[in-house]
DNA sequence: GAACTTTATTTGGCACACCAAATAAAATTT
DNA sequence: AAATTTTATTTGGTGTGCCAAATAAAGTTC
């Protein structure tokens, strides 16, 4: 075989998406270096390559930026995978933090009449089990409006939408402590000592670590 | 990444596989060179490694016989292909002779348990849409009994199993002569100039050469 | 069995995606 | 601004899977 698709070069335009989405002021080498678990000097030579194909711009000050191709193409991806995660969950029966891996594996498949087939068939679900929006057919996404724990009130309820971590521990840990998307979630109050969180989640009564609660993003709940 | 899974060891372990099925008598790295359209140097030099692995023995009349680690994993892989092409047939509405190429790529991903989750959801099926059997979770297959059509009667109604080609050419060709699997055949006579079959398909009359009729194969129709 | 032909193996090379260590450049501290 | 620290880039190297061309071995023909 010998060109298994485009497996390495998706990778990095995810990864370079979701540093954009994150808003990192400067993406650099280093910075996706970091992301993907990569030497530096081997994300610079991708990126000399990756600019070649106009799949990003690399600045005079050194940063990275996505080109419309490259977007287009990163949210390909991402739409793969997020479809295949709403497969595994809904008709396969996984949980929605075990489909992660899986979805790695499955996005790289490359045919786009099969990614729009699952789609039909799957109903076009407008989200994914990790309540993160799935871009469709024409790369159109619905923007994100979550905001982290750490900047929400006391009193107030909120609906869990998604997870700025995707690290199988911290998905281990919320099934632990049973926080979902869709979860309803009120801060009871902010332990002075350690920063850490006391939830109320219907009747359970949870501790999270302010690492923790940085991740969980949320929505105000109507209610 | 860099180590995608064993994306190719696992195509070698088929074609070893289907050669052995096929009962070619003597399994060399050029016989398998030709079937994956590879320098004899590569096989050698895989085979050499798989040979480490426990995965083929390498005979002193320099035949190739796959072990029975070697055999297990070929079926696992082909447990996968074949259980993809139901998924891809029966639930994403593709027909029959477009799902080899997407299968061919969903084979190599890696996880037991979504295959046997697979496998369940589509019924425990216990053939493919090609009419080839599917290995179950221990790697059971079921014997095919099928004859290619060049060796059958003018007369009995046959019944289509499988086909002995995958090529797309074929499988295009095969579509166009609606022939499928579980389409019964008659032979009407073979023309004694070129060797070409007249067939009775239903009400349909179809010629096919004598290569393609030595491709399908057939079992007897019960009535 | 010598000559020829076919098949198998060795050799040297390539592209890809990666790394560690050395060097160069930029930013920061003093 | 000089010294130091941090960040970026270059350099040389690796393993995997592949190839073409050269050589060696086996098989065939005369």
């Amino acid at each position: 075989m010998v060109h298994f698709a485009n497996y390495s070069e998706e990778n990095y335009l995810k990864a370079l998406y979701k540093l954009e989405l994150r808003q990192v002021k400067k993406i650099t080498n280093s910075a996706v270096a970091k992301a993907l678990d990569l030497n530096p000097a081997t994300v610079l030579e991708m990126m000399r390559k990756m600019e070649q194909k106009k799949l990003v711009e690399l600045l005079p000050d050194k940063s990275i930026k996505l080109t419309e191709k490259g977007s287009k193409k990163a949210l390909r991806t991402i739409r793969r995978h997020r479809l295949w995660e709403v497969f595994l969950v809904k008709k396969l029966g996984f949980t929605w933090n075990e489909v992660h891996d899986l979805a790695e594996q499955l996005e790289h498949i490359d045919s786009d009449e099969l990614v729009n087939r699952l789609d039909e068939y799957l109903g076009f679900p407008p989200f994914d089990p990790h309540g993160d929006p799935i871009p469709d057919k024409l790369g159109k996404i619905k923007k994100q409006v979550a905001v982290p724990l750490t900047s929400c009130q006391q009193g107030p309820t909120y609906q869990v939408q998604h997870f700025a971590e995707t690290s199988d521990a911290f998905l281990q840990y919320l099934g632990q402590v049973q926080i979902a998307p869709g979860s309803k979630i009120k801060i009871v109050g902010i332990n002075a000592y350690d920063q850490s969180y006391s939830l109320q989640l219907g009747r359970r009564s949870v501790q999270v670590s302010e690492k923790a609660a940085a991740n969980i993003l949320v929505q105000p709940a109507d209610h």
